[in-house]
DNA sequence: CTCGTTGCAAATCTTTTGCATGTTT
DNA sequence: AAACATGCAAAAGATTTGCAACGAG
């Protein structure tokens, strides 16, 4: 899914739910599926503003929940005070996050068996899975033993 | 381990850092392990209220990190605004969260397959897992088939 | 007696909202 | 023209903090 499809996608909701598409949301609809970076709406706000200088910080929190809604945009906590915002679940659906106490930095992986054993758990629980986070904190291995963090990049993409 | 277990490993924790034993401190652990039940920091102010009324709410806010950092209770987002507070990881340290859709219910589970997964993942990927998260959020089957949704309990509790 | 602790109220910080004005259709 | 959207600044709501009085060791 590119950003155009990302773009129609939300344009159609937007025009399903009887709103108006205007140039404020469409450059805070770009400036999200722009990049790979979790974000914050005060970091939203500064890279729509780049795009269309105008946007002001109401109407970022009052677009923000119309993406989520349109199913493009995943609300992230990662324990801070404000909200993260996860645009690659259009990339990659079923992603989990690993977060480095070591360094911080956040890194996301995809597994089918973990995927798989959601669905069962949830069924037979009574349920059918519509959205499912996991978050892993732990310590980094090679600090441990070397004494040095080697996160290899802010944000570490891939299947394993 | 049980609410008196709990207590020590606590004053164990607080003395540690060179803080002191208070009677107020002492109504918020109390109240904090008397339910199973999640919390927010006002719910707690209040019942820590019944047992000392002179408990404030700025010592409930002062006290909650305490309680975190001792191990014995854990800081959740339930996707409200404000935060919720869980203290059944004493008992079962691996359980999870499905929130039913229909109901708003929060049950918790246990599986030993989602444990053992996880802890995989986490050393492949080259870290020591310490805090695990998982969130199902799901649509109650009954409720899709029957148009009434069955949830068991305001807290579901049981490895399936 | 010393230093941590408390309650209160004020401050903070993110997110929301009322309103007058501007835009989309 | 009608209805929705916008920016601004004020408001709201959860959490934090400064301070003077209090309490534990």
């Amino acid at each position: 899914m590119n950003i155009e499809e990302i773009r129609k996608a939300i344009h159609q909701h937007i025009e399903a739910k009887g709103l108006r598409k205007t140039i404020q949301r469409d450059a805070i609809i770009r400036a999200a599926f722009s990049t790979k970076e979790h974000f914050t709406a005060e970091g939203l706000l500064e890279m729509a503003r780049k795009i269309e200088p105008t946007v002001s910080r109401a109407t970022v929190y009052r677009t923000l929940p119309l993406l989520v809604e349109a199913g493009t945009l995943r609300e992230m906590d990662f324990g801070k005070d404000y909200k993260f915002y996860d645009p690659n679940f259009n990339e990659r659906p079923t992603h989990a996050h690993l977060i480095c106490q070591d360094c911080n930095k956040i890194f996301e992986f995809e597994d089918a068996h973990m995927d798989i054993l959601e669905n069962c758990i949830s069924h037979r629980l009574g349920f059918t899975p519509m959205t499912k986070t996991l978050r892993i904190e732990g310590r980094c291995n090679t600090m441990a033993k070397d004494g040095k963090c080697d996160g290899r990049g802010e944000l570490a993409l891939g299947t394993r």
